[in-house]
DNA sequence: TTGAAAGCGCTAACAC
DNA sequence: GTGTTAGCGCTTTCAA
């Protein structure tokens, strides 16, 4: 089916220099013969011409393939990060390849392996932890931007959200409206951007002059089970809650099973406040604060890194993208 | 880095077949001598080897790399798909690329030209419209199996959804609590999917003696937008409906918003049925049922049908692969 | 302007 | 049990 160049050559009584430098663009500069151009030209628009990726990359020892590895993308945040990243891989002639730990730790290794055996270019990656991203770090000879996770301990390439802001810019709106206390849940702190956004919002608590770090309910796991256990120990102890904020969309999901488990309903009157933006939110019917991420802005700014440490460059720096705060207001 | 064969066989005063033997696992098979062995075996645990996939790729002219093309995976169902067709094709040795469409057509067919080229071993697509899956059946001289829609006119391998049979069930269960007209917005009829969902409804109420097409709403657009103005225009006809099921997610988001627009909440006891399961369903304070797609399933299936095309069995299956109801009642 | 040839690392066929 | 070698399709260098 796909022709090789050698074979278009043969065809056309031809050498296969001649034929590449038509095919690739490169006629004029070494003035190829008008005739013989389009000779080749009309051979190629016939019988079809595909350049075998394989055999280039054996030559040139690149593949023009890039790896993502996330948690997993069944998370719509991760899911558009992918989405748009692949869009702007793509835009530059790269593909890229997607894959998911699932959180589990071995897995994650497991994949970077096997990315690094296929001779990807370079690899993005949201590291499950500290181990695993100096794990990494040593074993990847590769440029590698790091995603979503500042575990410290290194001055890669990095790509975040500016969570604290966020979290301070969210709590701080939300206790213009709420009185009553303002509970902060939080799936699983060893995550530094949960972290982050648990620092945002006790820094819009102590500005606005309070300070309630038992409002504050902590949890290992940054799931809708982990969630649901916080809310459930937060009705037990302190009755519902006039005003909450989750420290992420599967914990909220959590959370809200547990109001209505707990309540029969999700009273209206609760406000909340989550972090990542979803369509979805719209189907609560409180009024719900949330913090958009922004992935266009992610995706270039990864994408850039990893140009300019393909380029040789080396890049140790973190970029930190800007939230954006969301609200729907309960009518 | 990665030593190569040649180079370890050299350092041994070997030849690369009996180092290729050893490493491959051949070693019994051809009685390479146990010294020799553990020779090989000592050199790749002091200085690793990782086989180079573009030579082996070029030289057996495939590349253990599936193509997967979905309209996007932003959406949760197409998300779902690919973690688990990729945790799938994993488990055979199989790299999965991951590309989107974004519902263009044009875009699709460069997709599918651009995986051509990097030489996967199959494909498998979601096609946007009967032209784009007869363009690829067309094109792609590779193992080819067909996601979500069955547009017709071939008999290439297929896997969906058994979307008639998961209509029916749902309007069924919904007609035995709620008396009152139970409509149906239905997105983009152009979808076999979402036509085959239609027809399942339909079957459903002439099972039960109801004769009300007029209940159908008929708009152009699967998405937000157009979910939206169906609902818009049922209140402008009808009044706030007291049970409707949505053809999917997306038109269940717009009509959700369409009646907090119109109403200024969403009246808890409208009872709500939709096609797609997720979790923030839960958001509603409604009773909702939904019917739920078997990811896991689609994707055993799918790559099943993928290994036996690639395996050179002329593949001409359609697998159906049941719904299942999830039921969610308001307290 | 065009041609010839080496070599990327692997596999497989064949030799001893 | 082990060794030699051709060749996959491309890029690049050197020649003519």
């Amino acid at each position: 089916m796909a022709k090789t160049v050698e074979q278009i050559a043969k065809d056309l009584n031809l050498s296969v220099t001649t034929v590449r430098l038509v095919l690739s663009g490169k006629a004029e500069q070494y003035r190829i013969s008008v005739k013989t151009q389009s000779r080749i030209n009309e051979h190629v628009e016939r019988f079809g011409y595909t350049l075998n990726h394989s055999a280039r990359s054996l030559k040139l020892n690149k593949t023009e393939t890039l790896g993502l590895i996330v948690p997993n993308i069944s998370n719509v945040f991760f899911a558009t990060l992918a989405e748009k990243l692949e869009l702007r891989c793509r835009r530059s002639g790269y593909q890229l390849m997607i894959s998911c730990t699932y959180n589990d730790v071995d897995y994650e290794n497991k994949l970077v392996k096997a990315l690094m055996a296929r001779n990807v270019d370079g690899l993005f990656i949201v590291p499950s932890t500290l181990e695993n991203q100096q794990h990494h770090l040593r074993q990847i000879q590769k440029p590698l931007v790091l995603l979503d996770r500042d575990f410290g301990f290194t001055d890669n390439a990095l790509v975040e959200s500016h969570n604290e802001a966020g979290g301070d810019e969210l709590a701080r709106n939300m206790l213009e409206e709420c009185k009553t206390p303002l509970w902060f849940l939080v799936g699983d702190t060893a995550l530094p951007s949960i972290t982050d956004r648990l620092n945002g919002y006790l820094q819009a608590l102590k500005t606005a002059g309070i300070h309630h770090r038992e409002w504050v309910i902590e949890g290992p796991d940054n799931t809708p089970e982990g969630g649901y256990a916080l809310m459930d120990s937060l009705i037990d102890s302190q009755g519902v809650p006039q005003a909450f904020i989750a420290s992420s969309l599967p914990v909220l999901e959590g959370a809200i099973e547990a109001l209505r488990k707990r309540t029969g309903t999700v009273p209206q009157h609760i406000n909340i406040g989550t972090f990542d933006e979803h369509p979805m939110l719209g189907f609560l019917p409180n009024s719900v604060w949330s913090m958009q991420q922004d992935e266009d802005t992610w995706a270039e700014k990864a994408f850039e890194l990893m140009q300019r440490a393909i380029d040789g460059e080396a890049v140790n720096e973190t970029a930190k993208v800007d939230m954006k705060l969301v609200k729907r207001s309960r009518q």
